[in-house]
DNA sequence: AATTACAAAGTGGTCTGACCACTCATAGTT
DNA sequence: AACTATGAGTGGTCAGACCACTTTGTAATT
């Protein structure tokens, strides 16, 4: 007979399984996934075994748990325990720096492609940012919506997760240079001007770095 | 009496008040924690609750188990969180060209970082690989010994894990072509001309995707 | 005295069964 | 028709029991 003493951890297992599982039955963000006894049952294990995957994914926000009603496939992107995993993982300052450097690795890349892609220069949005830069406005959202219209999503998911780590790398207000530099930026964006667009985004990074050693 | 049937989750609880356990009893990385049992003691709670607690931070790789040894606190720049959102997260974008896209992204700011750091031009090593060229060489690791050199583990560990996803995209063999813009790459690494290396570095990308074209 | 072999204690891994607290649908009552 | 009570289903927690493994101490052997 097939000798069960795993070296593997079991738990682990399970996780891959539900990952699996979630794919085969194509459950879909908010759906709701089996109960925990009919998990233990289908998958043939105990359900404190069970528990302990489901616990793991719940703190890192895959799934979401509401007591008397079940377990339900979360949108990962509202988790909070990325300020705990900070708190608890990020306090060295050189898995800080990575995570800013791969940030800002994703975010030229996808002013690259919006320059050298056409039709993602006549998109109207960007004047209509360089409309709202007089209002207060979260710098984020922009860098945010310049990666979905780059239209990487894989990229885009990515720069959610660090972003979700780095903390808040982004101030929300504007001084008058920062603004300056973004209107810049956006309308070099506008008419694919690469050089320039990365120019000016670097430039928009010094202004930030000065900002926050203030 | 106070109640502890709290709406909260209990396991929530005791995962912050095992940082704060381990912040005060300041136990260093690789150095052991109280056994389940201890802990269930001390703390109050069910062993399977302190479980669901631990097995939520291994999955995060913050803490590591041993089998008849213990828990132990790991090294947690291993950044196993990062690889196992990702294989959730690419299940419903295994858009190949995306993956690229972020592929190149990484490599760029690579290239960029060692530009822009004097420190990490001298390494002899773009010397060695100037002059390995001429043998019949893995492209695949040129690339991923700059990634290296650029000193982001976690933009390395990213590039490794969208290179299994990616399947093979660098061919090994190189024509004359693309030696000849190797060496430019390279060259232009060693002394930090930034611009010329991204430029190299797209005339390379372009001879690639002919070659497959082909 | 040194070495070896073995037993015991300690630890994580898993399962079972039992409650509790909560939600929701529904049968029953007014 | 509106309201209420009930029970089924679900997650949350606990206690106890084994198992597999590692370490350690001790007794037996050399």
């Amino acid at each position: 007979m097939i000798p069960n003493n795993n070296s593997r951890k079991m738990f682990l297992e399970i996780v891959k399984q539900l990952r699996q599982l979630i794919h085969d039955e194509n459950i879909p963000v908010g759906g709701k996934l089996p109960s925990e006894r009919e998990l233990a049952e289908r998958l043939q294990v105990g359900r404190s075994t069970v528990r302990e995957a489901l616990r793991s994914l719940e703190l890192l926000g895959i799934i979401e748990t509401r007591r008397g009603e079940g377990t339900f496939l979360s949108d990962f992107r509202k988790h909070q325990l990325v300020e705990l995993l900070s708190t608890f993982i990020l306090q060295d300052s050189r898995s800080k720096k990575d995570v800013h450097t791969t940030m800002h690795a994703l975010e030229k890349e996808a002013i690259r492609t919006i320059c050298l892609t056409e039709q993602l220069q006549k998109q109207s949005i960007w004047d209509a940012f360089i409309d709202k830069l007089q209002e207060e406005m979260f710098q984020e959202d922009i860098i945010r919506e310049i990666i979905i219209i780059s239209n990487n999503r894989l990229g885009l998911k990515i720069w959610f997760l660090l972003k979700q780590f780095a903390g808040e790398p982004y101030r929300s207000l504007m001084n008058v240079k920062e603004k300056e530099a973004w209107k810049m930026l956006l309308g070099n964006l506008k008419v694919g001007n690469e050089q320039q667009a990365i120019s000016n985004y670097n430039e928009w990074k010094l202004l930030m770095n000065r900002g926050e050693i203030k």
